[in-house]
DNA sequence: CGCTATATTGAACGGCTGTGCAAGAAGGTT
DNA sequence: AACCTTCTTGCACAGCCGTTCAATATAGCG
């Protein structure tokens, strides 16, 4: 036993979290799955994360980076404010991330969010910079009043395209 | 032991089922939840329902008819096809219901359909007949090219703001 | 009243889970 | 070489889970 190579351990159990999420769902999502994943024993995904909670809450802060990467992306380049927004809007429906694991984990991120406050916080502090840079991005382009209400149908209409695709890949 | 009055246990046992999944999600979801909340045995549990998973399965179909019964009746009324649509959609988002177990029991049930074959049917059922019920309605409003991609997007923000209102009751 | 079908339970089971702990292996540092 | 820290594991354990089974009580029917 003992170290091997440098390899980013705590990064690819992560990987393993994610994908073992992914593709069998928080319900059979355990320790012992996902160091058999990683190839790896039970006890070593504790030493990491601690327990099997903060694997989790781990796994989606990992997930919402990688879905936040493009759209942002998408928001930095240009000057023309609807082209900003029309970008940032189809970063989020970008179908490479789509059809990808992470729409499929993001379900169970959503149906554990309700019962886990931390998973709570981060799902309430993604969607809020989500609609925050729709209404920057609105006020260029309508007038003040419809700004809120836009920008709040938007982020749903997004979440919706989101969801149906995540359940498109169960049919 | 032995029976006592002629209640309706199938039916208080599901309505256990689905409270238990709403306010303590489907990772608590045990068969003993459910029979302490219908003061009853386990063992019950299995007698009415055969397994865990057949369980969980005739508690969704029961959400289902639950969050439909509104929006058909919306649909039954009135010869003015914009009155029906408004009264359609409007039915989906009725904050009572919104609000209520059903919502957050919702999630759950997205949750859990990408990897139980007959959740995922009873979701695309449900979802199907929506689409089906928005285009219909559509078809007497808008001009014929328009009426699939508008039932689609109307289906998908109607999801949408289900999916926050849920999300919203924990914060 | 006896018979049968249904309702209901307690007890027991094997299985899997998350976690704790002690110990060993290996790299880095002095 | 000695030492410390980090990585990694096997093992053990208590706890809960879903499910089975035999036993008992009750209701309805003949």
């Amino acid at each position: 036993m003992g170290r091997k190579e440098p390899e980013d351990r705590r990064g690819q159990l992560l990987q393993a979290a994610l994908a073992s999420l992914a593709d069998t769902g928080i319900e059979n999502f355990t320790l012992a799955e996902v160091a058999r994943r990683a190839d790896v024993s039970p006890a070593l995904v504790v030493h990491y994360f601690g327990d099997r909670e903060k694997l989790i809450e781990a796994t989606f802060r990992q997930l919402v980076e990688r879905v936040t990467t493009l759209p942002m992306r998408a928001l930095a380049g240009g000057d023309d404010p609807e082209a900003r927004l029309r970008a940032f809007v189809l970063a989020h429906l970008n179908p490479s991330e789509l059809s990808s694991e992470a729409s499929r984990a993001w379900l169970s991120f959503w149906g554990m969010a309700l019962y886990a406050p931390a998973l709570a916080r981060l799902q309430r502090v993604h969607q809020e910079r989500m609609v925050s840079n729709l209404r920057h991005e609105l006020r260029a382009l309508v007038v003040a009043d419809a700004v809120e209400r836009i920008a709040e149908t938007i982020g749903a209409l997004i979440d919706g395209f989101w969801l149906r695709a995540a359940l498109a890949s169960a049919w």
